[in-house]
DNA sequence: TGTGTAAGTAAGTGACTACTTGCATCTCTG
DNA sequence: CAGAGATGCAAGTAGTCACTTACTTACACA
């Protein structure tokens, strides 16, 4: 691995446990293997060091993708939300630190907003296309579905360690279960057959 | 206002602001108009005097209960969402701290959970009794939608003021716009007599 | 008046921090 | 082989941090 990408990769790393005034030259340049030095004559500061970082990391974030037209709302919008939640998870640490040190530190809002930003438009995108198409039977605002659907997924991806038994159980089938939920608010049918078949409104995939 | 008094808020308003390592002992000693050394041979060290700042705060949380019995479920539930979203917004700045330091300072975990505990637990108990009174006609699970209902109202006490067009408008309405589309999943009838489908009801004014 | 307690002042300790300088070493390329 | 650029090493700078020691002041109470 070239220095550069190693240096970049320990810096995250460390950033993730530490947060940035935890985030000492040192830690970073024995994380990467390197000379404390080699990170000022890369860099120039710790500061453009883990901004570089940041960047580095927000731009290769990826998640599934919302179809255009809903056709299978069920199953698209759990792989989504599958999809997101474990992305959350994956960069739970990081999104923390990130967020507590945001007021001192604006400038690393838009690493810090530039996900949810993109994955909040492509949802409400899609809910509008829900809307449009007469797949919902009850009315609703795109906005707050969508914003309760990311909400409930970032409040179990940040806190479930923390408070396992606040959250539903198993952890693995909580994204599915919140989608379910909201897709019982929209009154969309169960999307379990094709998706033009029954027109029945109520949705029992609970029932224990 | 006692000595000991003020050091605890200031050293709170300046955990606040900078998190654990950025609430050097001159900084809490300034903002409480005190001097150093005072702070140590009041609480010894900085981590013990923190550690019972954090303790102070949480003690005197409160928010608004929910009645044993459901009565009027939108009002009651859309009152407690909106106590608890005030009391997450005037918190945030200290929630944000906490926890993207958890990881390292563990011992914080009893401060930051003990709130939204409490909360889940009322929540929790709330929908089961709503459920048990047949007054949702929809199924569910009542863990899953009290963490729907507090996620939602979490990531926009959280997220809001970084990234404000993610979220519904205006602000003051959306602790009652999550609450709405959550009894829309219960299938709780809307009491304000104003949703287009489904069927509209009888009154709902009951309480003093 | 004497005593105990909480508070302040002044000075300093050792550890850590970001960052710099000077010089030696290595590797790649022409 | 020669030169250039990247890297390492040793040492150091100026600053901050939590925390300590030794001494002084203010005040309450008996």
């Amino acid at each position: 691995m070239n220095h550069r990408d190693a240096i970049l990769a320990a810096a995250a790393g460390v950033f993730a446990k530490h947060g940035f005034r935890g985030s000492t030259t040192r830690r970073i340049a024995d994380a990467a293997g390197v000379n404390e030095i080699t990170l000022f004559r890369q860099f120039g500061s710790k500061q453009a060091l883990i901004h570089e970082a940041m960047r580095h990391l927000t731009q290769s974030a990826v998640f599934a993708l919302l179809p255009d037209t809903p056709v299978n709302p069920e199953r698209e919008l759990t792989d989504w939300s599958e999809s997101f939640i474990q992305h959350l998870r994956l960069q739970s640490s990081i999104i923390r630190k990130t967020m507590g040190e945001i007021e001192e530190r604006p400038d690393m809002c838009e690493f810090a907003t530039d996900v949810p930003r993109r994955a909040s438009n492509d949802l409400c995108h899609y809910l509008t296309a829900l809307k449009r198409q007469g797949m919902a039977t009850e009315e609703f605002e795109p906005k707050t579905a969508a914003a309760m659907l990311m909400g409930s997924i970032f409040a179990d991806a940040m806190g479930r360690d923390m408070m396992p038994d606040v959250f539903p159980q198993p952890e693995t089938k909580a994204a599915h279960k919140y989608t379910q939920l909201l897709l019982q608010a929209l009154g969309v049918e169960n999307g379990s057959g094709k998706a033009t078949s029954k027109q029945t409104k109520r949705s029992k995939q609970f029932s224990a």
